[in-house]
Parts: structure tokens; C-alpha cells; sequence
DNA sequence: CTCAATCAGAAAATCGATTTTTTTGGGCCG
DNA sequence: CGGCCCAAAAAAATCGATTTTCTGATTGAG
């Protein structure tokens, strides 16, 4: 179990959770009081949990009438997409010129991991694996201004993953596309290894793209 | 005088004016009962304003410890600058490549505005006109993320500018710059508007960090 | 004399109750 | 029948009091 210093923070990382497991639907209203019963923690820190992840873009505030799961679309998944890979491209770049050793180690050790898991049957595992992976990969920007802003996206993003609840996710070797990253990177090949990141999250982002899109198509015909 | 639905965005606002401003120095401490007396608003408001704000970068927390202005530094300083003229170019090509004629017409009135405020006699005015002006230019950007993020460099960067309180700003013609940046945009060259804008912003930045490393030079000889 | 343990005092964090605002639903009038 | 207004209910926002945690000084042992 995770300790936490304050029951706001943890109570941020648990709605934070139910908001990127897709517990809390999109467009779902989320009230304060139901939260507050159901994690067993007062409404203040309820409330300020829910306002610094309206701040981070994970829950949409409306003043005097509450938060709700912010909703979802094709249209806002793809901006979501691109600006990810325009703006990790940045940060990753910046990473393969200043990033040391202990950065290099980073990444093979942690690339390690990720593959040593199983995603379909080690999932949750794999969620955090896979996490710490990208992070290492742009860990060595000297921008925190720019981490910070990558880590939100990327959170918008596992949350498309998974309130899309696939069926069926082609299987690609994504093993071997997050092995290439990892090597261009640490032969300090920033062109290459930027243009494999923003390929890897394209293609992973193409599949996705399409289920929401078809989906919505549906939505309309059925409304 | 704005009005604000709550006293949390009240709170918030004026907070956020306090360290924008400077009046709550960098590396000091921010009390929430001195805050709250201040402001004559209950403490719960005030601490989630403070709450949203840390995670705006223009606060820091530090759990069950309170609250503290950020310090600054050169380094720091010309990290944003640099992640700002990079992120921000990227929202002002997307902005150029999808804006129709109300952006071309908002760009146009602001920078009318802008022009006709004498920047030394109208501060204030002055500092809202040119904010808008800049958020203007890449106001046609699909991506809100991009956006946001934009809009949050732009506030670290104007609390440098203030907090410094230059002696002597050098008099470049401003105008200008931003005359050529919103024409370049209006002509749809979107290379040469990046180009322009960033240009300005470095401008604007040197002297800035120059007048930051000199100050920490000195702070070490003297300490 | 140094270091660690201890103990107020101060400040943050949290709670429960109160106030304000919004929403809902029923009855009334056009 | 449909829109409108008002009262009751629900929910968010705020407050004041209480609890918990940190800080800095003091004291006593080594």
C-alpha cells in the first residue's frame, strides 16, 4: 500500500485512478458527497482533490454546480494524440542531448522490466512498467515545465486506453518498437529516436482513433 | 471589478495577481491564516486556492508544511524561456494553418489596442492588451491543451518580468516586433511568424537573464 | 561540549455544521 | 396544453472549531 502524507493527496490519487480506470464514466457527474462516503474521507479534502485534478485537465469543474468526468470523442483524442507527439518529441530530444549515465541505466534497466511482464496477464503491473518506461526516456529534459506537462498528457491518454475498453487490441510487437526507442536513444540518435516515439504513439493512437470514431458513428444513427 | 461566482476563483485571482506581481516574493513563505485575514475569506477557500495554484507551478507545496512563493533563478529563468518559445511556436503554427477570419480579425483589432497604449504611462493597461494580443495569435489553435499549457508559461514569464523589476529596460521598438509577428501570421508564413515570435521572445528574455545571472553573481560574493 | 530526546507553541489539515446556490417538481395562469 | 413561478429538496460552498503534524528551543545524558 502506498502511504500518503495527507488525505488530500490521496484522496487526488484514488479519484485520480477512478478517473483514468474509467470508473468514473466520462461525462459522469462526480459529487462530492458520494465521494466523500465512499473513500471514507471528508468533504474538504474531497473537494480539494477534485479541484487540483480539474486543474489537471482529469476532472471538469463547473462553479456552484459541481464536477463531472470530463467527456470524451474521436476528434478530442486525436488533438490529444498530436499534441503529445509534438510536445514528448521535445522533452525526448532534450533528454538524448543532456541525459548521463545514470539515464542510460534508467532505461535499460526499466525496458528490462516492461518486457520481462506479460500486458494481458500481468496488466496492472505492466499499466506502471509501462509508465515508468516513457517517463525514463524523457527523464534526463532539463525542462520541468515540459515533464510535467508530458506526464498530464500522458495520463489524458492511458484514460482513452482504457474507458475505450477495446475487444480486440491488435496485437503489435510493441516489445520490439519500445526496444528500437530505447536503442536510438541511447545511441544518441535524436532524430531517429523521436521519429520511432511519435510513430509508436500514432500507431497505438491509430487503432483507438478508429474504435471511437466508428463508435460515435453508431451514437448517431442510434440517437 | 470582476466578479467571480465563488470565493475559491476570488481567492484564486488574487493570489495568483500577488505572486505575478511579486508583492509575494520568490522563496517566501505563504500563510494561509495571514492570506485569509488579508482577504477576509475563510480559510477553506484560500487553501484551495493555494491547492490549484501549486499545481499551476506558481505555488509550492510541500505537504503538512505549508505553502511558499517559487524561487527563481537564471537557470530556471531560461529554461521556461526556452521551453516557451518552443511550445508556444508549435500553438502559433497550428494556430496560422487553422485560423479563419475572426482570428485574423481579433489578431488585428488587439494589435491595434496594444499600439495605442504607451506601455510606461498605462501599465496595466499595457500588461492585459499585450496578454491578449499574444493570446490572440495563437487563440486558433485546436489543441486547448496546447493552449493551456501556453497560458501558464506566459504567467511564470510575466512574474520574472515583474519580480525583477528592471532598473532600465532597454527601449527596443516592441511595436514593431509585434507589428512584423502579427503580419507574418495574417499572411499565413507560418516558418517566418514562428521564426519572428520566438525571436521576440529571446529578445526579451536576454536582458532578463542577464540581469538574473548578475544578481546571483553578486548574491554569491556577497554571501 | 555535542547530540538526541522532549515538550510547548505554531501552523497545516481535517471535520462537522451552516449558509448559499442550484435544481426539481407541483400547481397556477394564460 | 404549455410555459411560468414559487417552494421544497439537493448539492456545492463556506465557515469555525478541532485534531494532527511540524518547528524550534530546552534539557539531560554521554
Amino acid at each position: 500500500m502506498e502511504s500518503h502524507r495527507s488525505l488530500t493527496s490521496l484522496a487526488h490519487a484514488r479519484i485520480r485512478d477512478m478517473v483514468l480506470s474509467g470508473e468514473l464514466p466520462p461525462g459522469s457527474r462526480i459529487q462530492i458527497d458520494a465521494l466523500r462516503k465512499r473513500l471514507e474521507i471528508g468533504a474538504s479534502p474531497v473537494r480539494e482533490a477534485l479541484s487540483i485534478l480539474s486543474s489537471e485537465q482529469l476532472v471538469v469543474r463547473n462553479e456552484q454546480r459541481g464536477f463531472w468526468a470530463p467527456e470524451i470523442s474521436a476528434e478530442d483524442f486525436g488533438i490529444l494524440l498530436d499534441t503529445r507527439c509534438r510536445v514528448e518529441a521535445l522533452a525526448f530530444g532534450d533528454a538524448i542531448r543532456h541525459g548521463g549515465a545514470e539515464w542510460e541505466e534508467q532505461i535499460v534497466l526499466l525496458q528490462y522490466r516492461l518486457n520481462s511482464l506479460n500486458r494481458t496477464e500481468k496488466a496492472d503491473a505492466w499499466e506502471i512498467a509501462h509508465r515508468d518506461f516513457h517517463r525514463a526516456l524523457i527523464s534526463a529534459c532539463p525542462s520541468t515545465y515540459l515533464l510535467n506537462f508530458c506526464a498530464q498528457l500522458y495520463d489524458l491518454a492511458v484514460r482513452y486506453r482504457n474507458v475505450a475498453s477495446l475487444a480486440a487490441y491488435p496485437e503489435r510487437q510493441v516489445e520490439d518498437e519500445h526496444s528500437q526507442i530505447a536503442e536510438a536513444a541511447l545511441a544518441r540518435d535524436a532524430a531517429r529516436a523521436e521519429h520511432l516515439l511519435v510513430d509508436h504513439y500514432r500507431k497505438t493512437g491509430e487503432f483507438l482513433y478508429q474504435q471511437l470514431a466508428e463508435r460515435e458513428g453508431a451514437a448517431l444513427k442510434a440517437g
